[in-house]
DNA sequence: GCGGATCAC
DNA sequence: TATGGTGATCCGC
């Protein structure tokens, strides 16, 4: 009699697998308002604000090797993020390439970050432009609306975008029209000023936070609410750009959702585990829990562990997101180059490298404690013969 | 404990 | 012309 891979597995595994999911279920938890915020395209994004002629063609910032991201403009003729800048020039010979400008991004980022934490004051940054919140408490407590003046502009002028969707209106009170003439670009300007209103409830706060981040930094952002992190941050992609996504607390919503969701939307799941569960005949998260005897085949216990999470929703428990600690665990550098043989031009450049990573460490120690760090690099040449 | 692989951004 | 840099975790040795 002949017996496939998945008899095989089935037999071996799947007791184990569903006694593990019966584990990993006594930690669901629909409490929680939790949520996912990410600015849309948001290098790209600071810099058309300053530079308005950047605004209606195809531009990406980064350099020739390697972009960073692109403008919604030049996403459609491919140019993506993490692209060498010389290969999106073929794909887009219009492109326009915008070296990166880090003080501005971070500036930028503590605009949001302050707004944010009003929400809650343990938020996590994931990156520059993205957040993390805990909205459970805040939820919680608020039991009024509240209100918000908004400034739209129309006419000619080119200085500000028309962030705020015509359609976009969320509950306005009252709503005041001025003329006046740009001082930038002296075309004349219509400002519309409105008094608007933010119920209660996640979604509503939700709204009122990405609607202060774009009043106070002139971009948009997405944003994802779920039960947990890891659904969180799914959603916030998936109503991208300007818009929000809310997955209900409830059982059946996660459990549809999770159903369809491709692997490799997951964040944790990248190239190599998606080829892995995809050799499995797991495309789906929904697939996870199906096959699940096959993941031994692939995965460690811990990875198996990871995906089942994934495939019943759960957040991640232990570690990244749901509590996370910012402390750095590690400072380092590198560099690409040509390939060489030549040890001394590599001997130096680890040198340089030792001197930098010493600075970098004693500047920071430094700068948290007030405490010297003195380091002495000797007998390098022995030490990097090899 | 360490280097390689993997992942995110 | 030209395919990055930083930090983290996990795994096998």
């Amino acid at each position: 009699k002949v017996q496939t891979l998945s008899d095989i597995t089935k037999m071996k595994y799947e007791k184990e697998m569903v006694q593990l999911c019966g584990l990993l279920e006594k930690e669901r938890n629909y409490d929680r308002d939790c949520v996912h915020v990410d600015m849309d395209a948001f290098y790209a994004a600071v810099e058309m604000r300053d530079f308005p002629q950047l605004r209606n063609i195809p531009m990406a910032v980064g350099g020739y090797s390697m972009l960073s991201t692109s403008n919604y403009v030049a996403r459609q003729f491919g140019v993506r993020a993490g692209m060498p800048g010389f290969i999106a020039s073929r794909l887009c010979p219009q492109l326009e390439i915008v070296p990166l400008n880090f003080d501005k991004y971070t500036k930028e980022s503590r605009v949001l970050s302050s707004i944010l934490s009003q929400y809650d004051p343990n938020l996590s940054m994931g990156s520059l432009d993205e957040a993390y919140i805990d909205l459970t408490q805040y939820a919680a407590i608020r039991s009024s609306s509240v209100r918000h003046k908004r400034i739209r502009y129309g006419g000619d002028c080119v200085c500000r975008l028309p962030l705020v969707k015509d359609n976009d209106h969320p509950g306005v009170v009252q709503s005041i029209e001025r003329e006046e003439v740009c001082t930038k670009c002296s075309h004349s300007r219509k400002i519309i000023e409105d008094e608007v209103e933010f119920g209660i409830g996640r979604a509503e706060i939700v709204r009122e936070m990405r609607f202060r981040v774009e009043q106070a930094t002139g971009l948009t952002c997405s944003a994802g609410i779920a039960p947990n992190f890891m659904l969180a941050k799914v959603c916030s992609d998936q109503k991208k750009p300007n818009d929000q996504f809310e997955l209900e607390n409830d059982p059946q919503a996660v459990n549809d959702f999770i159903k369809e969701l491709p692997t490799r939307k997951v964040s944790g799941i990248g190239r190599v585990a998606e080829a892995h569960l995809s050799a499995l005949g797991i495309t789906k998260c929904g697939d996870i829990i199906t096959l699940a005897h096959l993941l031994p085949c692939a995965f460690s216990s811990l990875g198996v562990e990871s995906m089942l999470r994934i495939g019943l929703g759960l957040g991640s428990n232990m570690h990244s997101r749901d509590s996370k600690d910012s402390s750095r665990k590690s400072i380092s550098l590198e560099r690409t180059f040509s390939p060489t043989s030549d040890s001394r031009f590599l001997t130096q450049m680890l040198y340089e490298f030792c001197e930098q990573l010493i600075e970098q460490a004693s500047s920071k120690i430094k700068s948290a404690s007030g405490l010297s760090l003195k380091v002495k690099l000797s007998n390098f040449e022995t030490l990097t013969r090899t």
